[in-house]
DNA sequence: ATTGAAAGGAATTCGCG
DNA sequence: CGCGAATTCCTTTCAAT
């Protein structure tokens, strides 16, 4: 799929708000009949712009009130290193996001636990174990001010 | 609705991971019919479990292949000047995250835009013209290690 | 609180402009 | 590329348990 035309643009600003809305519901927003509508959805999906679709949830709701932004910097940075690191974020079902960064600090995590009590326990029997790492310095996330996971879609 | 059982909470694992699967599906994973299926997951929606359905784009298709992580102090720390900067970032598309930490920061910020050019564009033109702004520190994602959208459903 | 059947809609296919 | 009709499948309601 080469370029997005404004039906395209249209159809992905719609579904980044509500995934569940129906062919036939989508298609009388675009102003289109529901088959063209289906195929320009199906070829989104094929082609990579759409990698799929989530249900969101209230974090707090599901017991996991404490939010915590924690700045990471390796002992060292050999390929080896930092590949062995990105393995281990991968199996910490706590991070929920991790970023290799230009800067003073390696990586910055979102960690996401019950409690700060549960936080100190993944620091201690989960992050501060990896033999890769060096320090961390942690930040309580006092209010989430904005998180939108929706991205905004430019002309061209 | 006060507490989950465990269909409940299969319920959400298996929305998080598919948002579009079909009632009858879901209900065949769980192992019931379709209509009490249909029930917990309403009762999920009604009672802020479950906050939305969303479509996930790959970023870098949609012409945002440019993240950054900025840390933000602001220069007077009044009820009035975080109310008002809570208000301005809210406006801004390009800020998808916006975190008030403890720590040395108050804020740090993820930021998508097209390029570094963009970036800067974005930092010169709003960003640096918020008026409780001090001082801002702009990391670059070199990559994205982790990013997941999926909360981990504890068994209770 | 779950089931099974039944009615009403929606998704999907296909032939055609 | 989009449309309209037709078929198939799913959603949703309801009586029964």
């Amino acid at each position: 799929m080469n370029e997005l035309d404004k039906t395209d643009r249209k159809i992905l600003e719609i579904l980044q708000k509500n995934a569940r809305i129906t062919n036939k519901e989508l298609s009388s927003q675009l102003g289109l009949s529901p088959p063209p509508t289906l195929e320009r959805v199906k070829k989104l999906e094929s082609s990579g712009y759409i990698t799929g679709y989530i249900a969101v949830l209230d974090p707090k709701k599901v017991d996991l009130g404490a939010v915590m932004m924690v700045s990471v910097t390796l002992h060292q940075h050999s390929e080896e290193a930092i590949e062995a690191f990105h393995r281990a974020i991968e199996n910490l079902t706590e991070v929920m996001e991790c970023y290799h960064l230009t800067g003073d600090d390696d990586f910055i995590l979102k960690v996401v636990c019950k409690d700060i009590q549960q936080y100190e326990r993944f620091v201690r029997e989960k992050l501060a174990r990896l033999n890769t790492l060096g320090k961390i310095k942690s930040s309580v996330v006092l209010s989430t001010v904005k998180m939108v996971r929706e991205y905004p879609i430019s002309e061209r």
